[in-house]
This record gives C-alpha cells, sequence and structure tokens, in this order.
DNA sequence: CGTCTATTTGAATGTACTCAAAAGCGGTGG
DNA sequence: CCACCGCTTTTGAGTACATTCAAATAGACG
C-alpha cells in the first residue's frame, strides 16, 4: 500500500469524496520526516499540526515531578496524532510527542483544516468520526485503569495490541500501563511459569 | 436561568445560530424527567439518544466481575451525557447510567441527530468541538490516573469539582478516583489532622 | 421509629514500588 | 567486525500504599 492509498483508506472509511475534494485536502498537507527519538513537540510549545502516521511508531507522554514519563497514546502507521487541546487553543501543550521508530508523517495545520472544513464540510464529519472512536477508545482505557489489575491490563494490551507488544520496548508498555518495568518484567516471568 | 437558556449558552458558546435553526433543535428534541436511582441505560440494551442534562445529577457506571461499581463519568445541569459507542453503532451497551438526583433530560435520537447534521450543517461542529472538549478532559484523566497518587487525584478532585464534591456521596467520589471508599475515609482523616 | 445504606475504625493482607546490583542487548566507533 | 558504552531487563530484598474483612457508628428515608 503506498502512502497516498493508506491515507485514502482511512478516509474512504467514513466519507466519500470527489476525486477534486481529495486533490484539495492533500495539497493542504506537507510531509515531514521524524528520526528515531527526536521531538514532534515538546511541553510548553503549542502544537502547530494534526499529524497522519504514515509509517514509523510515536508516543505522546508527560514527565511527572519525579522524572517518571507516562504515556498517554500510542500511534503508528494509520493513526492521527497531535495534542488536540493546544491545537485548538494555541496555548502550551502539557505533553511530549517523539519517535520510537523512524517516521513519516502528513501534517495539517489549524488554518489550513478549517479552510478544508469550510471548503469541505464532509470533512468535518470525518474528523468528528476519528474524534469519537478515540473518545470511545479513551473511555475503554479509562475503565480498565479504574477496573482491572496491573496484570489483567498487560494482558489485555497485549491481546488488543499483537503487533505494538512487538515493536515496542517493555519500558514503554509499562509506561503506557501505568506500572513500573521491574514489575512488568516479575509479571512477564510470573505468567510464563503458569 | 430557564432551561431554554442554559441550552442556548451552551449551543452559543460554539455556533451561532439563526432563530429558525433553533426552533429546528428544539423540535426534535423530547424531555425525560429521572428519578434517584432510575436507569437511563442497563448494560445491555442500546443507547437510543443522546441527553443534555437540565438539572439534577447523572453517572455513568459499569460493575466489574467481583459487583463493583466503576464511574466513567458523571454529569450535571449543562453537560451532554450517552454511551457514543452503543449510540453510533447501535451495539449492547457496556455501561448503566442513573440518577444520583432527580433529574431532567432533553433527549435527541440518532436519527433526529442525522436529519439535524443534514439541516443545519453547523451542528456537525457543534457536536465535534463537544467531543473535542470531553476528549481532552478524558485524555488528562488518563493521565492523571497514570501519574498521581491516590491523595493527589483525590485533592485534584475536591479543587476541579467542588460543587459535585458537595452533591454527591464518597462511595461515588471513590468510584469515580478509582479506590474503595473505606481507603477514601482514611485519606479524609489523614488530611483533616494535617 | 426502624431499616437500609454510608462512613468510620482497626487489623491483617496483598499488590505494586523503590533501591540496588547484575546480566543482556543494541548501537557506534575504532 | 569486534569492543565498548549506555540503556533495558532481570533478580532480590525490603517497603509503602491501598485492599479486604469485620464490626461499630452515623445518617437518610420511609
Amino acid at each position: 500500500m503506498t502512502n497516498e492509498e493508506l491515507l485514502l483508506n482511512n478516509l474512504a472509511r467514513h466519507i466519500s469524496l470527489e476525486q477534486t475534494e481529495i486533490d484539495f485536502f492533500f495539497s493542504l498537507l506537507t510531509q515531514k520526516t521524524l528520526k528515531k527519538k527526536a521531538f514532534l513537540l515538546r511541553q510548553g510549545e503549542v502544537c502547530k499540526t494534526e499529524n497522519f502516521i504514515l509509517s514509523g511508531c510515536i508516543r505522546m507522554y508527560t514527565i511527572d515531578d519525579s522524572g517518571q514519563e507516562h504515556i498517554v497514546m500510542f500511534g503508528v502507521e494509520g493513526w492521527w496524532t497531535s495534542d488536540l487541546y493546544s491545537f485548538f487553543t494555541g496555548t502550551p501543550s502539557e505533553y511530549y510527542i517523539d519517535a520510537l521508530e523512524d517516521a513519516v508523517l502528513l501534517q495539517i495545520t489549524k488554518e489550513r483544516l478549517e479552510l478544508l472544513y469550510e471548503k469541505v464540510p464532509k470533512f468535518e464529519r470525518f474528523f468528528r468520526i476519528l474524534l469519537q472512536n478515540a473518545f470511545i477508545a479513551q473511555q475503554r482505557r479509562i475503565n480498565q485503569n479504574l477496573s482491572y489489575t496491573a496484570e489483567q491490563r498487560y494482558l489485555d494490551f497485549i491481546q488488543k495490541y499483537p503487533q505494538l507488544e512487538q515493536r515496542i520496548s517493555q519500558k514503554q508498555v509499562a509506561a503506557y500501563l501505568g506500572f513500573t518495568p521491574v514489575f512488568l518484567s516479575m509479571l512477564r516471568k510470573k505468567l510464563s511459569q503458569s
């Protein structure tokens, strides 16, 4: 699948577009490559773009007072990523976004997105649906964090994102699930023995 | 503030409407009253409406295998509530929604909402913005659950929602924050002593 | 007033964390 | 291509935070 196809499939899942509308949309995007460990956004900066991931793997996270990282989302090819709050309000972000693997992104700025909504209102629908899905996924995650033990959350994670678990380090998985890498190591040992 | 004003303010914060558009919107809504402890939605049922809360207090929650309740959201006057996943996909909900206080709601069905989007596309924008704000709030909550101790989360909660803390029982607060009522009681004692 | 539920208190337990040290692994430069 | 450096993972011991269970007290509601 080419880069363009990846995004076209993403669009086609929710709205149907004329070729001219597709062309217009693509004309608003700019491509950006991101080396492993490079930052797309740092805490305190304003998030200027929404980003469609063509390849690679990124994470969005905070660093707490004691220096620990906490991952609020991962992104891989086919996903959109951004700090929406900073993006829409123009206020400094609380989050870091960086690459866990070399990545290629398509970016759209707020101004261009507003222009897109104006010219092709169907995109308002498209981004509402994306947001809706992300919202629902987050609600599930909140509920799981409340209801499940660390072990249950880990088992659920590897079942739900088997590909991700292969690609990223245990340290990152732990920072996403809300426990320490040391604890994850013990958990895996225990699970492999039983 | 009348019921109508509450909703009008809510709309006006994000979109501007003609009187005819407002009238059309209101014509699509039906009012529902909900006695304390009455269910708006039970696990396994399909969520048929989005609900704007005119008065009262509701909660959306799950019950886990060991019978414990976990609250994913509260709602008070001026808030929208619904299980969006069930609402949009038509699949049975995993959640319960019931009233912590007698409540009055304005409801809109999916069919009518789609009609509204079609006739007045500005509402697509309105609901996208609502969703965006809810998404951002959830992301914060996920991050806090990952980063903060139970005590920090409680202090943050009472600071952020001082009105809510007055209205609802400690048991409900505990079910929202992710610990037991017993622990919350000990926490409060400790905090009042220091 | 009586019943039902929520809150408090205490003791014992368990889950997950910190600290520390060793082992493993991957990337980089000589 | 190998050796080294830095980061991740493993392992173990001791600790802290939060839970469970149980019982007593307090509050809310009919």
